[in-house]
RNA sequence: GGGCGCUUAGCUCAGUUGGUUAGAGCAGCUGGCUUACAACCAGCAGGUCGGGGGUUCGAGUCCCUCAGCGCCCA
């Protein structure tokens, strides 16, 4: 049934009720292992917002699924949820306005506050934790709703959650065969620790950024020696924990200098001035401190030189006391040293760092003026404060020595654009310690270890206790290990629980094993692993992809998929990247409701694949329009077909017929390449060019033809051509504009066009060569592409003339002359009676010689319209 | 500092192994209510393809170089 009046309104709600009620999207898992097609989803952060990148990333996988699924595959599509971590913790604490106070014994009766009062009321682990599943909960069915009502094909029952019981299991399983591969090692290090977050922060979540600073010129003293030296540092607060200077091995002005000592002002330390090539001698005065630790340059000559340590920086930011002249504090001076430290002890970096320079200036050992420069330092992604470098046991897996096997898996993946590989070489030859799996937060996946703890009370971490892997998951805090008992813990001669909670990563770098139901569902498991797409954005390249293809590398030996499909970001119109700080930010339900779900899905489409893309409300507008054309055209294909009467594709006959139905085969063959190579924006930019000219000068040349009474061949061919063209396009365009295109197939048709098969050549009156790809078109189809481009052109002259007259469309072409070569007029004749009813011409004269069209007009006797031929308008197509 | 990508009409972008006069949409301008669609249609105008050099019968396309922009990594 055709409705009178067609509309875009409403389709979202409609559309996503009925795929669910019939489960069009429902993946059956009984379908054998090679007609399946699976896809890594990205798991959204839920604490977070949905962005408009959101909605313009997850429209090409959902594209993507589409198109496989009209293929005829299986298509495994799961949605995630990754809810773990710190972004979860920090909305928990502002939501509710509580702290997590790990001390606290959980409180059977605890109700949180109804709204966050001026101090953060301390909870128990528990309490916490089960305030975090709220509320992730609550924000998993916000997300839902978009992700409905934009239209992504995911199947729902398939759903998964970073932090769900299924996902701990999957997670501590996973750490407990690294550990038992020997993979997993824990080790007291260096560690770049975030002092607000109180967390270590791993490799792949650190960034430089350029912040100011000051360079400081301190004067050392020669130790045993006359004269002194003077080090450029920005960070004078550590001078305490200098142990050793440092200079370029080639730098001729430091060679004296080489294998003496120094003195450190203040604490009058004795320190050795070494060498090493990553002194930089344009750096400074080309001397530098060494210090426990700096930054990450100090700990590689610390490890290189084989210096010792002198801590003196807190996990909390602060100075930790010393005693100086005792252990690696050795001092000339202790009395002295110590009364200068006892001014610092218990300080900020900060406010320590002003101390110290007031105590150097006090005593002459700053040369000239303090200098100002900018310079890169190390930061915690969503931190605000510097990194510090701290000492401290965490768990670490051996990635440096996969590196060659990671490389080398890389370039076994298929990229798209293929270019975006090497963000992973770089990433992968780059990589300069192994991965830090540890964070010391509490909505995570905890490491299911214990320890045993010796008579003297010292935790025994070498031989960690693990539980079966039957038992998982398990919360170590709360849990007791095998052979212990609760009244064991924490005390001599017991147990004590692994503190802390994996890295992020470390769970998501699982998806695929999550998503699939590893090891609780081999069956599932099979058939969906190795996957065969994982689609993200290129900024996680180093981070989610790497790390899951760590996993997969060592857990199976294997790529965990063979496609990766690289999406680019949303830039705000001023191509400029959208946060919020800078207010940018575009809320996507907004953007759905004000436009339509089709509308935007056609712009994100138009994103080429991996290509930064502005934010174009111009271009929705054009997907609207496309959409609402879509439901005009269709009406009047549709309406010429009395009573579902849809003729085959064999009653087309006429040559102009023939030769759209074989241009759209080219277009066709087209589309399919290049979804083939997940290129989804060429798929639909050909698509719609196709669909457009269709509308335009197509639809215009056959209209009177298919108004004419059914039996004769000619409008039946006209009648079934439109049938077949519109059935093979709306399946072309169903990937991207899924509420339209189905909303028009139920016009006609029972089943979903989101289950019909994707277009065959085999369907078009197009022939095929013995690879099956379309051929060289047949003699009749070539003939007939050239009548509609004759035509087309004829016809575009006609209307030339009539716009240069300033004359309606409709006015009479009294006489058409056509001159041309012998060749083309008879192409010309082959679609005469189309173009003269399309042109309204009277009288066509066609004769051969240089190329030329008149038009001569019907003489201008227009009439003012009648009443009668307004009422026949239909409504709203008057003016405002 | 290293790597990757980009630079084509006022704007957003196509342009496949080198091959007619470099295309489209949007915006602009001029018209047109035309029995699918005025949320529409037709037409017009708009470009020394970032600069320079080279290879070639022929370069937007390949090579070199310079400049600018963006991202990633140090």
């Amino acid at each position: 049934m055709v409705p009178e009046r067609p509309t875009l309104e409403g389709l979202e709600e409609r559309w996503s009720e009925r795929w669910e009620g019939e489960g069009t999207y429902r993946f059956d898992r009984s379908a054998p292992r090679e007609r399946v097609f699976s896809i890594d989803t990205p798991p959204p952060t839920v604490s977070g917002s949905l962005h408009i990148g959101h909605v313009f990333s997850y429209t090409h996988t959902d594209a993507i699924a589409r198109y496989r699924r009209a293929r005829g595959d299986e298509v495994f599509y799961p949605m995630g949820w990754d809810d773990n971590g710190l972004a979860t913790e920090r909305r928990v604490q502002n939501y509710y306005g509580v702290r997590c106070d790990p001390s606290l014994r959980q409180d059977p009766n605890f109700v949180p506050p109804q709204k966050p009062g001026p101090e953060q009321v301390p909870v128990s682990r528990p309490a916490f934790i089960g305030l975090c599943h709220e509320l992730t909960a609550e924000d998993e069915r916000v997300f839902e709703a978009t992700w409905r009502r934009l239209g992504l094909s995911v199947d729902w029952s398939l759903g998964y959650t970073t932090i769900s019981h299924e996902a701990r299991r999957a997670s501590q399983r996973g750490f407990l065969r690294l550990l038992a591969g020997g993979h997993a090692y824990s080790t007291e290090a260096p560690t770049m620790w975030d002092v607000d977050f109180q967390t270590a922060v791993s490799q792949a979540e650190m960034e430089d950024r350029e912040i100011p600073g000051t360079y400081y010129r301190l004067r050392f003293a020669r130790a045993g020696a006359q004269g002194s030296v003077e080090i450029e540092t920005t960070r004078p607060e550590l001078l305490g924990a200098c142990v050793a200077v440092v200079v370029h091995p080639d730098d001729e002005r430091y060679q004296p200098l080489l294998d003496t000592e120094v003195l450190t002002p203040l604490f009058c330390a004795r320190v050795p001035v070494v060498a090493h090539p990553l002194a930089d001698p344009e750096k400074g005065s080309g001397i530098a401190m060494i210090c426990t630790f700096g930054d990450i340059t100090d700990v590689t000559w610390w490890r290189e030189l084989s210096l010792p340590t002198r801590t003196i920086v807190g996990r909390d930011g602060r100075l930790l006391p010393t005693s100086w002249g005792e252990g690696n504090f050795e001092s000339e001076d202790p009395g002295a040293a110590g009364a200068a430290y006892a001014q610092l002890a218990g300080r900020t970096l900060a406010r320590a760092r002003s101390r110290v320079v007031e105590l150097l200036a006090e005593t002459g050992a700053i040369v000239g003026t303090p200098r100002p420069i900018t310079h890169p330092v190390k930061f915690y992604e969503r931190g605000e404060r510097p990194l510090e470098i701290v000492s401290s046991r965490q768990w670490y897996v051996h990635t440096l020595r996969l590196r060659e096997h990671l490389l080398e898996r890389g370039h076994q993946l298929r990229w798209h654009p293929s270019h975006m590989v090497h963000r992973y070489e770089a990433w992968v030859e780059g990589l300069n310690g192994d991965w830090n799996i540890s964070r010391q937060r509490f909505f995570g996946v905890p490491f299911p270890l214990w320890y045993p703890v010796g008579e003297d009370g010292a935790v025994d971490h070498d031989r960690p206790i693990a539980p079966d892997e039957d038992l998982l998951p398990v919360d170590p805090s709360s849990d007791v290990p095998p052979g212990y008992r609760e009244d064991q813990r924490n005390v001599p001669g017991g147990f004590a629980a692994d503190p802390d909670v994996m890295d992020t990563w470390a769970t998501s770098s699982l998806t695929p094993q999550i998503a699939g139901r590893w090891e609780d569902d081999p069956d599932l498991f099979a058939r969906v692993f190795p996957m065969d797409m994982r689609p993200q954005s290129h900024e996680i390249i180093r981070t989610w992809l790497f790390s899951t293809v760590v996993r997969a590398e060592i857990e199976h030996g294997m790529l965990p998929w063979s496609d990766v499909a690289i999406s680019g970001w949303v830039l705000d119109p001023d191509r400029k990247k959208m946060s919020k700080s800078k207010g940018n930010v575009i809320t996507p339900v907004e953007i759905l409701k004000e436009h339509g779900s089709d509308a935007v899905r056609y712009w994100a489409a138009s994103g080429r694949p991996g290509v930064d893309t502005a934010f174009d409300d111009a271009q929705i507008k054009v997907g609207r329009r496309l959409a609402i054309k879509i439901l005009n055209a269709s009406r009047f294909a549709l309406g010429r077909l009395s009573g579902g009467d849809v003729p085959g594709v064999k009653a087309v006959s006429v040559p102009i017929d023939l030769a759209m139905l074989s241009s759209l085969g080219e277009v066709l063959t087209d589309a399919t390449v290049a979804f083939e190579s997940y290129d989804y924006a060429r798929a639909l930019e050909r698509t719609e060019a196709f669909f457009w000219s269709f509308c335009d000068d197509y639809l215009e040349l056959v209209k009177a033809r298919a108004y004419e009474p059914a039996q004769r061949p000619e409008p039946a061919s006209a009648r079934a051509a439109l049938a077949a063209a519109l059935s093979v396009q709306l399946r072309m365009l169903a990937p991207f504009l899924p509420f339209v295109t189905e909303e028009v197939w139920s016009w006609w048709h029972d089943g979903s066009v989101h289950r019909a098969p994707w277009p065959t050549a085999s369907e078009l009156p197009v022939t095929l060569d013995s690879d099956g790809a379309l051929a060289a078109r047949s003699d009749r189809t070539r003939q007939g592409a050239a009548v509609l481009d004759m035509a087309t052109y004829v016809l575009g002259e006609v209307r030339r003339a009539k716009t240069t007259a300033k004359r309606s469309m409709r006015v009479p072409v009294a006489r058409l002359t056509v001159v041309d070569e012998p060749a083309r007029l008879s192409l010309l004749a082959q679609s005469e009676s189309d173009l003269r009813q399309a042109g309204h011409i009277l009288e066509l004269v066609a004769r051969p010689g240089p190329r030329d069209v008149q038009v001569e007009l019907a003489p201008d006797d227009r009439v003012e319209p009648t009443s009668d031929d307004q009422s026949r308008s239909p409504e709203g197509r008057s003016s405002p």
